[in-house]
RNA sequence: CGCGGGGUGGAGCAGUCUGGUAGCUCGUCGGGCUCAUAACCCGGAGGUCAUAGGUUCGAAUCCUGUCCCCGCACCCA
């Protein structure tokens, strides 16, 4: 039996960054530590490329929807490599093995009854691509006054509604258990709120896995990213025994309430695979800081992080790489988001790896070098390193059964910390004045810890971990049983020559001061959107001309606020009273988080007067307002330069 | 009252489940060391643990109310 990890998926349709790494990082290390364990580990990883949505990012490229799939996955398989997380199994969803799996997956789920046909019915209002039950019409019409029509259209349901209680069970019972445990609760709870069934396929747009026995119709994009896990196992073929179920699902906290922590085990029940042991749910890197918006675009490319400390250091490109995987473990969020910043990112490197650990690597060799000649002393080390080194070891393996990284990054440079304390402690140096006897036994300690701290970091920094055996000239560390032996430390080894692995940034010239005001709001990165429903409007809408009469048809006037109170119900809407010369309308506005309802009041605005009204948030709202959006995406209302005369035309 | 998370020295966090001298990293001030990457070590200052009550011998921790932040949902005409 393997020990199995898997991580959640990029959707193609998405950049790389930090965020998309932290995931896979936490696969990448949770395998890397339990290889070390002797276990015998398949790690899992994947793209996400099914959907209407890439299919539309391609056209819009003017790509061909393969070719456009290929680049993007490609392009996260090369971030992957460069940041050392080498999975066992990739799996592609757009490839022929995961369709075959998903279509078998489904048709046992449709054989055995969790998968009905079932046929959507209702009246459909074709202007506004809304349905309406029957209760909802007035007088025949849709509630805003347009016409219906009745419409019907079969879909696949999954009977989601039927697992409430063994998905419970399977909770309370621990059988599956969250990280972290607060979110939990939140799970229960949503369950407890009661499932609906799922609609798992949708119309075929032409790209997609199609529905078994009908052409017509796709599997939801997010049932089959679900089941990619299971394609990785070789699932129905013999074997795949062997690799599930895993061990532990790496994943962003978005996507478990839904998905991974309901439809996903109701799947798995369906057609009778044992479920995940445990699922993490980390939280999220925001965004803040001064400089990101400008000239990062908002988004902290991984790749170009380590690329910009090793030209700003002069450490090595693959270290580099390494100090990114060690920050984003060290600071890896699970209850809380977090912020990123880049000073941050500096002053954790310089304190953490240049000053601690590679100071400590360089200090010590220096001293071997200089008291005992070189070479590795024999005997044991004292009683009090092997002391730390036994804590150092027990923490990281209590902080990786709870899938902790920021506590395994602790205990491991906490080990650190205690050497430089030791250091100055036994002070090596005044020991050798005197050629106290207790001298070898000091070093021998130093160059364990360090030996020590080499297999600790090694699961979150490999090359780092080789470059301190290199220089202690052993081979690398990489089982867990010789962690701290010593044994691990042969007497006599000639050390190799110290040299910083880590050199330190000079922070001097950099600019420190805490962001202003006028600093962008920390924006969420976020792993791909929860719900991959394609949008029925466009992101991006193309720029098309249009004719002078095309803009006449938009009838812009002045209007004055006369009240303006905010809307029961809503966070984001003020419930606006305008007069548009002899006319009176109520308008509905998302302007609450740039005014203050007392502030409109006796403004001028303009009005385009002859949108069709609609209901929001239960107001009536019978036109709309005219106004920009700033950065933060307040509002910002267009005014008159002066007063206009009331319900004057605007052209 | 839609659901959920949170408010702990200047910054970022732990501690809350299982009440008992408020801890860690960074920053700051002072000292030490001289092996080392202007690094390392020690010490100080700095906290009414959001707030108001309650339970208790004792509350950051348990209970109740209030304020404020942040996600999700709704929605942004």
């Amino acid at each position: 039996m393997k020990t199995t990890i898997v991580t959640a998926i990029p959707y193609v349709n998405s950049t790389p960054h930090i965020g998309t790494v932290m995931t896979t990082l936490g696969g990448d290390i949770t395998a890397r530590y339990h290889r070390m364990r002797g276990e015998n580990v398949f790690y899992v990883a994947g793209t996400d490329e099914n959907g209407l949505k890439i299919k539309e990012a391609a056209e819009a490229a003017g790509e061909d929807v393969h070719a456009f799939v290929d680049r993007i996955s490609g392009r996260f398989i090369e971030i992957f490599d460069r940041f050392k997380m080498k999975s066992d199994k990739f799996v592609r969803t757009a490839g022929p093995e995961h369709a075959a799996v998903a279509q078998e997956f489904f048709r046992r789920l449709q054989e055995n009854g969790s998968i009905y046909s079932g046929v959507y019915e209702g009246w459909y209002d074709v202007s506004t691509e809304t349905f309406f039950k029957e209760a909802d019409l007035v007088d025949g019409k849709s509630p805003d006054g347009n016409p219906v029509r009745w419409v019907s259209e079969t879909n696949y349901f999954f009977r989601l509604s039927a697992f409430e209680d063994r998905l419970l069970a399977a909770y309370e019972s621990g059988a599956i258990r969250i990280i972290p445990e607060s979110r939990k609760n939140e799970v229960v709870s949503f369950i407890k709120q009661g499932l609906r069934d799922a609609a798992v396929s949708r119309a075929n747009p032409g790209w997609g896995i199609p529905v078994p026995g009908d052409e017509g119709q796709v599997i939801y994009v997010w049932f089959d990213a679900l089941i990619n896990y299971v394609t990785a196992t070789g699932w129905p073929n013999a074997g795949w025994e062997e690799t599930w179920p895993p061990l532990v699902q790496w994943l962003g906290k978005d996507i478990l309430t839904r998905f991974h922590a309901t439809l996903w085990p109701a799947m798995l029940m369906g057609v009778g695979l044992p479920l995940p042991k445990n699922l993490v749910a980390h939280a999220w890197v925001l965004l803040g800081g001064e400089k990101i918006s400008k000239s990062k675009g908002n988004v902290v490319a991984p790749v170009e992080l380590a690329e910009d400390l090793a030209a700003r250091s002069g450490c090595d490109p693959e270290i580099a790489i390494d100090v990114v995987r060690y920050y984003e473990a060290a600071i890896l969020p699970y209850e809380n988001d977090t912020v990123f910043t880049y000073e941050d990112f500096d002053l954790r490197y310089n304190s953490d790896l240049a000053n601690d650990l590679g100071n400590a690597l360089n200090r010590s060799l220096a001293m071997a070098h200089k008291f005992v000649g070189g070479i590795v002393p024999p005997g044991d080390a004292e009683v009090a390193a092997l002391d730390a080194i036994a804590v150092a070891r027990g923490m990281f393996e209590g902080a990786m059964v709870d899938f902790r990284l920021d506590r395994a990054a602790d205990a491991a440079i906490g080990l650190i910390r205690f050497l430089n304390k030791y250091i100055d402690t036994r002070a090596p140096w005044a020991l050798a004045k005197t050629s106290d006897p207790a001298l070898p036994a000091v070093i021998r300690s130093m160059l364990l810890c360090l030996r020590s701290a080499e297999g600790l970091f090694r699961s979150i920094t490999p090359t780092g971990s080789d470059g301190i055996a290199r220089q202690l000239n052993l081979p690398p560390l990489t089982s867990w049983d010789d962690l701290g032996t010593e044994g691990s430390l042969p007497a006599g080894t000639a050390l190799g020559q110290p040299e910083p692995i880590f050199p330190r940034l000079d922070l001097k010239g950099r600019a420190t001061a805490p962001a202003d005001k006028s600093a962008p709001k920390p924006t969420a990165v976020s792993e791909k959107p929860a719900d991959n429903e394609p949008k029925k409007t466009m992101e991006t809408p193309p720029t098309t001309e249009i004719t002078i009469d095309d803009f006449a048809k938009v009838q812009l006037k002045i209007g004055r606020v006369f009240e303006a109170e905010p809307l029961e119900g809503s966070d984001k809407l003020l419930k606006l009273q305008v007069v548009i010369g002899e006319e009176k309308r109520q308008i509905v506005a998302g302007i609450r988080a740039g005014y203050a309802p007392e502030d409109l009041i006796g403004r001028q605005v303009i009005v385009v007067a002859n949108l069709k009204p609609a209901k929001l948030r239960g107001a009536e709202s019978q036109g709309m307002l005219l106004a920009a959006v700033d950065a933060d995406g307040k509002a910002i209302l267009l005014q008159p330069d002066r007063e206009a005369p009331e319900g004057a035309q605007v052209r």
